[in-house]
Parts: C-alpha cells; sequence; structure tokens
DNA sequence: CCTTACTTCGTACAGTGTACAACGTACTGC
DNA sequence: GCAGTACGTTGTACACTGTACGAAGTAAGG
C-alpha cells in the first residue's frame, strides 16, 4: 500500500485538523492521551524510522496503548498523515520579510521548505490528492503567498507561480529521499553496485549505439561523484526555478544580478 | 509498502534488463512463459487498474501461473518494476528532430514524457532510488540528451538541464495522478468534497488571519473551476521550465519568441 | 539408468489496516 | 442514589501483501 491522504469524511477530517471537538458533552471514560500526543508521536516515528515504520500497532506502542485506541482519536491512517503534514506545516518558520527583494523572499521560500523535508523526509512522500486544509497549511499557504507582493503578479498567477516553486521543492526532495533510502535499504552501497554493474554494462554500452550517453553520463558521473548528487541537482534548479521566475515578474533575465 | 525498484543482486538485475541469459546448459523443463510475456501483463495489469493492483498473485492469474512461479523468471517484485519502467521507456518515440531549435525540441521532448504517464500513470509513483540501467532507458537518455544539441551546453550541464525538465514532468504527472486517485479512490467527489469542507471553512478561515491566502485561493479556485487542475499547472510549469532554459542557453529571456 | 538441475506450485509466515464485540467507566435523567 | 447509556479501551479476527520453503515432476548429462 502507498501512503495517502484523506479518505474518510472531509467535514470531520476537517475538524480533527483544526481541533474543533465534538459538540455534546462527552460520557464514559475521558480519553488517557490527546491528539497531539499522537500526531507527535506519529511524527517522532516517521523521523526516526520512516513512513513505513508508522503502523498503527508501532504507534500504539509508542504512545503505551492497543493499536485500536487509536481510532478512538483518528478515524483512520489517511487522516493521521493529514494531521501529521499540517502539524510540521505549522512549525515552518514565518519571519516577516518585507524589506527584502522578491528574489531573496523566493529563496527564502524555498529554503524553508528544502529544511521541512530534511527534518521530515517522509513528508515528501506522502501522496496528498487532496491538501489538508488545516492551519498549519494555510498560515504557509498565507506566508508563501507573501514572498510574492509587489512583484505585480495577478492573483491566479501568484498561486501558480508558488505551487511551481513549490513543487519544484518537493520532487528535488523527493529524488533526495529515493536515494538516501536506495542507499540505506539495499545492503549495496553506490560503490559496490556500481562495480557490480560496471563488467556487464561495459560489454552492453556500445559507444556506436549510444554516443552521447556515455559520454555525457560519464562526465556527469564524475563531476558528482556518483551517479545521482540530489544536492547539485537541487542547486541547479532552484537557480533556473529564480531566472525563470525573473523573466516572469521583471520580463527580462538579469534583473537582481551583476 | 511503497513501491521501490532494485534491491537484489545489481549483476542479476541487469542481466534481466538487457535479456542476457545465464551460461550453461539449461536441464529441467523449460518454461512456459517469457520475462517479456511477465513484464507485458504486470504493465497492462497497472495501466487498468493501477499498481496496487500489480500482486503477485494477479499478476500470476494474469499469465496462468501459480504467484510462486512467476519467481523463476523474476527475482522479486522490486526488479519486476524495474523491468517494467525500462519496458515503457523503450516505447517513447525517438524520431530525428535534428533539423529543429533546441526550444522546439526541449518542448517535444516534455510531451513525449507527459504523454508516457498519461498512458502509464504508475510510473510517476515508482520511487527508482537507482535507476534501471536496461536498453529501454539508455536509449531514452541517448535521444533526449540530443534535444540539447547546439545549445553549446557542457556536458554536465547538458546531464542537469535534462534532469530539470523531467523532474519537472515526472512532478506533474505525479500530482495529476495523485488528484485523479483522490477523486476515484475517496467516493467523494471534489464538489461533495468541497461542499462538506465549506461551511467549518467559512467558520474557521478569518480574513484578518489569512487576508491572502483567502483572496487568492479563491481566485485561483475560480480560475481552475477545482482546488488544483493538473493541466494548467502543467502548462505553466512548462513554459517556466523553457524560459529557464532560455535564459541558461541563449543568455536572455526572448529568444524564439515573436 | 541414475543423478542433477530446473520449473511449478501448495502451504505457511510475518506483517499490514481495521471491523467487531466484550468490558468497564463516567456522565445524564430520574 | 440509581438505572441507562454513550463512550474509551482492548483482544481477536479477517483479508491482504511479498516471499521462504519443500514436495513433485521433468528434462538433460554422465
Amino acid at each position: 500500500m502507498s501512503h495517502r491522504t484523506g479518505g474518510g469524511d472531509p467535514a470531520h477530517t476537517l475538524r480533527l485538523l483544526w481541533r474543533q471537538p465534538d459538540a455534546g458533552a462527552r460520557r464514559g471514560p475521558r480519553q488517557g492521551r490527546s491528539l497531539d500526543d499522537i500526531v507527535a508521536s506519529a511524527i517522532a516515528l516517521a523521523d526516526a524510522e520512516g513512513l513505513d515504520a508508522v503502523t498503527m500497532r508501532a504507534l500504539g506502542q509508542a504512545v503505551g496503548a492497543a493499536p485500536m485506541t487509536l481510532y478512538t482519536y483518528v478515524p483512520g491512517k489517511a487522516e493521521l498523515l493529514d494531521l501529521m503534514l499540517d502539524a510540521i506545516y505549522a512549525e515552518l518558520p514565518r519571519p516577516d520579510r518585507s524589506g527584502e527583494s522578491w528574489r531573496s523572499r523566493v529563496a527564502a521560500l524555498a529554503r524553508d521548505n528544502r529544511e521541512l523535508f530534511a527534518a521530515h523526509p517522509w513528508a515528501a512522500e506522502v501522496a496528498t490528492g487532496r491538501p489538508p486544509l488545516g492551519p498549519g497549511l494555510m498560515a504557509k499557504y498565507e506566508h508563501e503567498l507573501r514572498a510574492f507582493d509587489d512583484t505585480g503578479l495577478d492573483d491566479v498567477t501568484r498561486d501558480a507561480a508558488l505551487t511551481f516553486v513549490l513543487d519544484f521543492v518537493r520532487a528535488a526532495a523527493r529524488s533526495a529521499a529515493e536515494a538516501r533510502s536506495a542507499r540505506q535499504d539495499s545492503a549495496w552501497t553506490d560503490e559496490q553496485w556500481w562495480a557490480a554493474n560496471a563488467p556487464l554494462l561495459a560489454q552492453v554500452l556500445d559507444e556506436r549505439r549510444y554516443p552521447t550517453a556515455v559520454r555525457v553520463g560519464a562526465a556527469a558521473g564524475a563531476a558528482q561523484n556518483a551517479a545521482y548528487d540530489p544536492d547539485q541537482a537541487y542547486e541547479f534548479g532552484l537557480a533556473r526555478v529564480l531566472d525563470a521566475l525573473t523573466v516572469l515578474i521583471d520580463g527580462r533575465a538579469d534583473a537582481g544580478r551583476p
């Protein structure tokens, strides 16, 4: 199974996200834990051991309860993922950057999101078909839209530009997470992997058939000391994203450069 | 479990990808099917019912064999995913575009990849920590690198630029796939979902607290007839990507435009 | 022919999310 | 104070996953 959000009654999920208790007096025993405890434990578990380690059984053990107890706090696992995401969104820094240039603000926005994914790599893996419209995401959205103040973009374009930046950072984080988990899970280091592949690869990669691929692949591999360096891909991509926005906003490519 | 590639002996996987039979005479009964049959059935299954439907049991039934029989063709499911990916890469069109501008070639490259993900939406979900270095991927890489001929980019930058474009298309395909599966799996249409969320959202979305978010969100929602339109996001993003490459390659923003 | 390597497949196991029912608890209405 | 009831907690159970293991049958080598 893949990790997906949503699924249940949207109104119920939304009440949970905004921590709006059900109306009516509560009979029966009081809950021994809080929703925040559950969510915080789940995030800690995911940070430490990855999203696959967040099972209802493991989470139950982490909070000292039977697995099924969790279902009195949360309708199901999909909603738990929504809550986890919204919680880490709420943690993002949101300093006032109104004195800076838009370019500096957007670069900071990208950096903050990158650091979010560095702290919580699992977040890039979660498939959010419908986003968790909680306080964390709203605060994030509000703050990040402000990065485009004074750019002259209309509202629709502003939203599209933000989505473009965020999707880029998320894709980079996902690639980085995949590269890392390939290293960790597979019991083969990058070097061993290449060494194991090299003999047959040399035999099968005809330079007449793949001249450009062989040459460029070798150059790129040498430049990165690996088949793929997520950090370099991010730096390169971010520069391109900022260039693209400069064209969109200032109508030329060299604004803000020496 | 998420869907991941790789894992086993890289050399063995590589032999499978390039269809290099093990050396030595084969004793015992001959295999009743071919590796290509297995892979083709798996792709058909994934196309029709999604990646989650590709289980060893279902695939066994599709090829008319017991589930465990598959393990004589493929070491495990991770390797099967590698083979599926390489197979669809091999299907991509690779016409000679040497007469066109680089911008037209890169746009075509993006379109071809977008259509690949449209035909095989599951491909965007697969986590390829280490890429399947088979004939399909090599042919794809060779052809796509050629899109940057005559751009003056050095080899390392050429690889980075291609990665940038491909990552963008993949991210867009992933978002589109997530949005679609949210629609299909959740039993709530987009309209029902918004209708269910609207009352509480109206109550909780204070316009003083989230002025920009509320305004921009409403404008974007109206412009897209939905919370999120993957097609519009793709078109917007592709234009930005091409602008960014124009800056990189031609040093200005307006090359190739009227 | 016997041996050996190989394909096929039934069974089994550890793991997943969660439905269901039993049990105890604390509040509501009297 | 007491019955009724809604709710928290939990053990068990189910369908499902990938795949390890071993038995049975088949074709080739010596």
